[in-house]
DNA sequence: CGGTATCCCCCGCGATACTG
DNA sequence: CAGTATCGCGGGGGATACCG
């Protein structure tokens, strides 16, 4: 981003910051996601010219650092001052969800970007001891399927059937599933309206709705719910 | 902004945000800078239709009124919305005070502007009960001369002789100045190296000092200058 | 996987002039 | 003071192809 020609603080930050998708590749890197082809999937819309332009900048103002362990295996990495950016980001993202937030556009429900958030947001401590391979089907915008192959440590997402055996098979509409990650409804009203239903053994089924912490903001969401005062 | 496509605090603050010159044009509005040309002024470089537009846009979505008193009597205020920004973009500030911040390019060596924000930060109850005039004298990047009007309530800037008696005379290098401002250095220490010389009554040169508290982010840059570490 | 190279369009935005 | 109107260019960035 061109100069400000201001010397002060917010001008500089705006000019590090400023460019088209930097701050949510910084949010990115903020949850670990530390792969370029993994950024470009969770950035959907950014080109690979852009993405590339954006590290570089972010290397070159020391806010990242690439990590090639040799030839085509490189890593990027936050430095000490980009991993304090995170605080700041969280922050704006606090101040939309209580007041430039209403309800999820059509165009913006990607299943694809839900299930990987949900992924980041595991509860690992109040899964079952045993692995928990866990179906999640989606019939809009589009047909999808998703297998969430979850234990004490980790979580990962599969575009296609592992071939584990699945444990709890999640049937969600896809608006409804992205407003219960978001705080904007609980997830036994999404269940009593039909538009999730989950199947499975009963204590599974039973169990589910705590194993995932759903998004950072839905405290501030559920709360902005509340007090509509807006000027 | 175009839209992310993300149903995402942090998206959404990005495309309210993002546009050039938006998060500047918070920051002044956020000291109270109310008047379309004023805020012309206080961001030089931008262009009237772009500040037009941006402060269109900022009313759409809420976080600016437009209160037109009478015909071409317009005041702009920040909204409920608005104004909790201001911690948010602080919080950029001290980012980029802790962290993306060196010294001030030649460039930015604007004196009108370290004039107009050295007078957003008058430590008024410093101030001795009478009106000070202070006439203050920079030789770079171009010679120009302001005059500050302080008292217990109000300070305000003249770019030409208010034609009150001068109290104190400030000669000062642009850069040195500036860094004083920003925290960078003592204004002591300008002033032992000749980058800073004030003229007048004696008690009032040695009161001088205080009258002013400098930038918000001057604490921070202070401590920055001693850990240096940056990876 | 981890990029670069190219192409090209569009529009952001700065400059200037003009109006009520 | 508070804008609108117009113009013109520069480059941001999306799409696609290609490469090691």
């Amino acid at each position: 981003m061109r100069s400000y020609g201001q010397y002060c603080p917010v001008a500089k930050a705006a000019e590090v910051l400023g460019d088209r998708w930097t701050v949510l590749l910084m949010r990115e890197m903020g949850f670990g996601v530390d792969r370029f082809n993994e950024l470009e999937r969770c950035l959907p819309g950014i080109s690979r010219s852009v993405l590339a332009q954006r590290l570089r900048h972010l290397e070159r103002v020391g806010l990242v650092e690439r990590l090639a362990a040799d030839g085509n295996n490189v890593r990027y990495e936050l430095t000490q001052a980009g991993r304090d950016l995170k605080p700041v980001i969280r922050s704006l993202g606090e101040w939309a969800a209580k007041w430039a937030f209403v309800d999820p556009d059509p165009l913006e429900l990607d299943s694809d970007l839900l299930i990987r958030w949900m992924s980041r947001h595991v509860a690992h401590d109040q899964l079952p001891e045993r692995r928990i391979v866990a179906e999640f089907s989606f019939a809009t915008p589009r047909v999808k399927r998703y297998w969430l192959v979850l234990d004490r440590d980790e979580a990962s997402v599969c575009m296609h059937d592992p071939g584990f055996d699945t444990d709890v098979s999640v049937m969600a509409d896809t608006e409804a599933l992205y407003c219960v990650y978001m705080g904007k409804r609980t997830l036994s009203s999404a269940i009593k309206d039909g538009l999730v239903t989950i199947h499975g053994p009963r204590a599974l089924v039973r169990d589910f709705p705590r194993w995932f912490s759903w998004s950072d903001f839905a405290p501030t969401v559920r709360e902005a719910a509340g007090t509509k005062t807006r000027a």
